[in-house]
DNA sequence: AGGTAAATCGAAAACGTTTTCGATTTACCG
DNA sequence: CGGTAAATCGAAAACGTTTTCGATTTACCT
C-alpha cells in the first residue's frame, strides 16, 4: 500500500507538502502540485481511510436500525437511505433490530463504539424505554427517527401523519356508504397503531356513527395469518359489518384471502380499505384500495436531515430538532366500491 | 472521550499497562488488571475504533453490494448476511448497483477505499466486463459473489443451481402432463437466466417433447406489467399452450393477473410454474407453484465462507475457493393441477 | 545472602494522516 | 542593493491504540 511518505520519498519532498498539494492546499506551488498530483495517482495512491478517521475524528458513516429488513415499506426506505447517503459521500451500516428492545439496545452500543458519524433509526415495537435513545443524543451523535418513533425524545423525527391518513381512509369508506365500520388495528405500543386508530375513531364522531369498542380488533404480530383470523372472527361477531380499515396491507391481504374462501365478495358485502400500499396490494385480487405510505421518500428525507445535523454539529452550530411530516394519499382500487372520491 | 492515558493517569501507571489489562494479556498481576477494569468501566471508557482501525489495519466492516434492495430474494439475503455478520462481530455497508454496471464498479472503488475486511456481491445484469472484480482480489481483498455471479471469476461463489431447479420445475409440468410448454426467460447476460433456460430445454429433451424456440419468450426487466403483456403476446402467438415455466414470481404473478382477466383458468387451461418463491406466490389467487430459493440460508452462506477468508487471509494461510451450491425446492400450490409428485 | 527464574511493568515505535506555525526562499520595489 | 511582502516549504505534534522488547521487581531456593 503506497502512503504519503512514499511519495514525499520518491520526489524527495516532506509529508506536509504532498498531503497539502493532494488537497489543494493554496501554499503549494502549481509546479509541484502537478507533480504530487501526477506520481500520486502513477502509484494508486488511495489515502488510508483509518488514518483519515482517526485524525478528523469522522467516519463519514452512518448507522442505520429497523425492525425488520424483509420487508416492502422498510426496504423502501433503505433504499432512499442509501441512495441519498451515496450521493454525501456517506456509507450506511445496516442493522436489523427484530422488532426486540434488547438487540436494538445493544446495536446501538454497537454503533456508539464504532464511532458512526450519526444513526438513524425506526423503533421496534417493543420499545417503551428511551435510555439508549437518550444515550446517543449525550453522546453527542447526531441522531433522526423515523416512521415508528417515540415523540418523547428530543430530536428530529420523519413520519406521516398516521392520525390525518386514517381519518382519511375511515372518510372514505363512510362517504361510499358504510355505516358499520370495523378496524383491525396494531399492538398498543407503537404510535403508529395508536394514531390509526384515533384517526379511525376520530371519523366516526365527526360523522355523527357511534363508535363501537367490538369492532375494533387489536393484532399482535400484523401477519397474513392474523388477518385471515380476525376476517373469520369478525364474520362470527358481527354480520353487519359492510367496510374494515385494516392497520397493513400485509393483514388486509390476508383477510380478503379469508373472504374470498369463504365466499364473502369484496367490495360488495365488505369494502376494505388497507394501509401502506405494498406493491402486493396492487396485485391481490381484488386489489386493495390502501393508504400510500411513501418509504423511499422517507428514507431520503431522513438522511438529508441527518446529514444538515452532522454539518451543523461539525461547524458548531446549534441544532435545531425538525419535524418533518410526509403526505399521504389514498390510492382507489377493487377493494371499495368505488364512487366520486372526495379528497 | 475517555482515552488509555486518562486511565493510565489516573492510576499512576503506564498506558501499555492498561491497554494489555484490558486486553487479557499475560503479563499484568491480577490486582492491576482488576484495577484498571474497573475504573475504564466506572468512567465508560470505549476503546477509539479508528485507533483500532489505524493499528490493527482491519476495520471488522464488510461491504455489500447488490443490485436492488427493494426485491423479496434480496431483501432475505441481506437479512441472512447482517444476522451472520453480527453474530462473528461485523458490521455491513450496504450498497445498491441498481443494475447499473457503472455504479457497480463506483461502488467497489469506494468500498475499497474504505478498506473494508471483504466484499459481497450479486452482480448486476449489465455487467459484462469483471475488471473491477479482479481488482478486488488483486488488492488482496477477500471476496465472495452470490447468486448472480461469474463464473469466469476466481473466488468463491455461493448459488443455486438454476439449471437442475428449472429442470425440476419444466420436468413437474410433464409429470401433470403438459405437451406444450413455454418458458418466459430472462435477459441474455446473466448466467442465472442462462442457465434456467437451459433447464428448461434440457428437461423437454429428456422426455421427448420437441424444443421449439418460439414458445420462449425473451424478457428484459422481468416486471410485473411484462408478465401481463407476455402472457397476452402467448395467448395470440399459441392457442395449444398448456404450461409456462416463468423466470421469476413477479412476471409469473403479472401473467397470472392476466390470464385471470382474460378468463384464461389458471391451472385447469395453462398451468403455472413461477421461480424464487416471493412471499407474495402464496397470497395470490391462484396461489403459484414455484420454485423456493433461500435467500437468507444464501445470505448465511455468503458470509460465513468470506468469515473464513478473513480469517484465513490474517493467519496467511492460502485461500481456498469453493463453490457452494444450494438446495432448492418445488412447491406446489394452485397454479399447477397438482397429482402425486415424483421428486 | 546470593543467585536464578518468574512475574510484572513501561518506553517507545508504529500505524498514516492533517494541520499549525515557523523557516526559508522568491519576487518585487524603491 | 537593501528591504519587505508574498510565496513556498517542512518539522513536528497530534489522533489513540497495539505490541515488542528490555528493565525492574518479586518470589523462591540453596
Amino acid at each position: 500500500m503506497v502512503t504519503l511518505k512514499q511519495i514525499a520519498e520518491k520526489l524527495n519532498i516532506s509529508i506536509t507538502t504532498v498531503s497539502k498539494a493532494l488537497k489543494d492546499y493554496p501554499d503549494v506551488s502549481k509546479k509541484t502540485r502537478k507533480l504530487v498530483r501526477e506520481t500520486a495517482s502513477m502509484l494508486h495512491y488511495k489515502p488510508n481511510s483509518f488514518a483519515v478517521n482517526l485524525r478528523t475524528k469522522e467516519s463519514k458513516t452512518i448507522g442505520l436500525i429497523i425492525p425488520e429488513i424483509v420487508h416492502h415499506f422498510f426496504s423502501s426506505v433503505i433504499k432512499g437511505i442509501i441512495s441519498q447517503a451515496e450521493k454525501k459521500g456517506y456509507l450506511v451500516i445496516t442493522l436489523q433490530s427484530n422488532e426486540s428492545y434488547e438487540l436494538e439496545k445493544q446495536q446501538i452500543e454497537l454503533l456508539l463504539n464504532k464511532r458512526v458519524d450519526g444513526i438513524l433509526i425506526s423503533l421496534a415495537n417493543g420499545t417503551a424505554d428511551y435510555k439508549h435513545l437518550t444515550e446517543i443524543i449525550e453522546n453527542d451523535t447526531p441522531l433522526v427517527m423515523f416512521d415508528k418513533i417515540a415523540k418523547v425524545v428530543k430530536c428530529s423525527k420523519v413520519i406521516i401523519d398516521d392520525r390525518k391518513a386514517s381519518y382519511k381512509a375511515t372518510q372514505y369508506l363512510i362517504d361510499i356508504g358504510c355505516k358499520r365500520i370495523a378496524h383491525f388495528r396494531g399492538p398498543l405500543l407503537p404510535q403508529n397503531s395508536i394514531d390509526r386508530f384515533l384517526g379511525y375513531k376520530q371519523a366516526l364522531l365527526d360523522n355523527h356513527i357511534p363508535y363501537d369498542p367490538s369492532l375494533v380488533y387489536l393484532l399482535n404480530n400484523m401477519s397474513f395469518e392474523e388477518g385471515k383470523f380476525y376476517a373469520n372472527q369478525l364474520l362470527q361477531d358481527h354480520k353487519d359489518v359492510d367496510g374494515i380499515f385494516i392497520n397493513t396491507d400485509l393483514v388486509a391481504i390476508g383477510a380478503i384471502t379469508e373472504f374470498n374462501k369463504q365466499g364473502v365478495r369484496v367490495p360488495e358485502q365488505i369494502n376494505i380499505v388497507g394501509f401502506s400500499n405494498w406493491f402486493m396490494a396492487s396485485v391481490i385480487s381484488p386489489s386493495l384500495t390502501t393508504i400510500n405510505q411513501p418509504g423511499f421518500e422517507m428514507g431520503k428525507k431522513a438522511f438529508k436531515i441527518l446529514y444538515k445535523q452532522i454539518r451543523d454539529k461539525k461547524e458548531k452550530k446549534s441544532i435545531v430538532y425538525r419535524d418533518e411530516i410526509l403526505e399521504t394519499n389514498l390510492v382507489l382500487r377493487e377493494s371499495t366500491k368505488n364512487q366520486s372520491f372526495k379528497n
